[in-house]
DNA sequence: TACTTTTGTAACCGATTGGTAACACAAATG
DNA sequence: CATTTGTGTTACCAATCGGTTACAAAAGTA
């Protein structure tokens, strides 16, 4: 080390812990791992974090990683150009970003309480939209649900399976190429829906 | 051990294989762990088998895990009951094996060989069914294909998420009532597309 | 019978895991 | 000045990981 400044050492351990989760994932971080990653011994870990655990929850508390995009359905013309603009912002953030696919890709194999948080703020975010779309189109709301669901789990899995596989049902899920025919198709979708 | 039976003893592992990989999934499945499970020493798995790799790949060679279900087209009175049955039956196929889901889950972190080979074949098997159903609806295949993308891909998803998270979109992913919910709305696309 | 091959176990190996104790030193506090 | 508090490192701990060596005994073979 070379100062001895405590706030600089929380934030190389949390940059430490970062880097592993965007290139190997949230099961990589361990203590060792997060030690030697930034260069700080893992004393100071547990010192200052109290445990791997704790770490994380701090590490996904400094990162939204939430929905948090503001999605005022006013500004729209009607609700089926609000839906397709929703899903494309949905599709760009995952693809965009690794950590967030490292924190699905997680949540399938893990439940704590860091996770159990995030899933309550995603759930409401989630209904709210899904309710304001529900309301303006006169659809129910189990019906928009499903539809969203359908849409944004399927988007969830093929960004994770992207990282270690190329093709899905003859889709290029590496490309943008294949993305381009999938967000086709869910335009495709809406408009036979919502008429 | 009870008796010196090379075969015998070899069942023994591979069903340790499969007690640890539906219970823990895959990621679990190690030298040690297999040898405890199965009350073999893991000298006889390296033995017998060379490795835990090729331990996994038989396997998943002696369990049928790709889509290998027969679906005559034919038998169907049009495109659209063709397609809800199938998708019913991906989900039913899904919802009852852990074994699968946890293949599913692991694919999604790994790639190897084995994992390659399963894919090819289950490439192979939904280009199959989606290419029937675009002939004979006369829909594009790219756009067959995105429709069916969307469906498997967050049936797999919910399938996986489902045992560690029960509650997605206001949907209950750990109980039948959740499904009816998304095979309604799955019926419900079908309705609206196939017109 | 004597010898070889097969099937099995126990014990060990180095590497790595999460976790802690002991210690050095800087900085603030009395 | 002396002393406590905060920051950091080194070195260690037991447990577990994948993998191997050495050996015992059963089973087949000459």
């Amino acid at each position: 080390m070379t100062t001895k400044d405590r706030n600089q050492t929380e934030r190389r351990i949390l940059d430490a812990v970062g880097k592993i989760v965007e290139t190997e994932g949230f099961e990589a971080v361990g203590v060792n791992a997060v030690a030697s990653a930034s260069g700080v011994s893992k004393v100071l870990i547990y010192r200052y974090f109290g445990s791997i655990e704790q770490l994380l929850a701090k590490y996904l508390e400094d990162n939204d990683f939430w929905l948090n995009t503001e999605f005022p359905i006013q500004q729209y013309d009607n609700v089926k150009e609000f839906s397709k603009a929703v899903f494309r912002a949905y599709i760009d953030m995952l693809r965009k970003s690794p950590a967030l696919r490292k924190l699905y890709r997680w949540e399938l194999t893990t439940n704590n309480p860091a996770i159990a948080g995030l899933r309550e703020r995603r759930e409401r975010t989630a209904m709210d939209i899904i309710n304001a779309v529900s309301r303006q189109s006169g659809q129910d709301v189990d019906q928009v649900a499903g539809i969203s669901t359908l849409i944004t789990g399927s988007v969830s899995y093929l960004c994770i399976l992207a990282e270690n596989c190329a093709v899905y049902n003859s889709l290029e899920i590496n490309s943008d190429s294949g993305w381009d025919k999938l967000l086709k198709t869910i335009d495709f979708m809406f408009d036979k829906l919502f008429d």
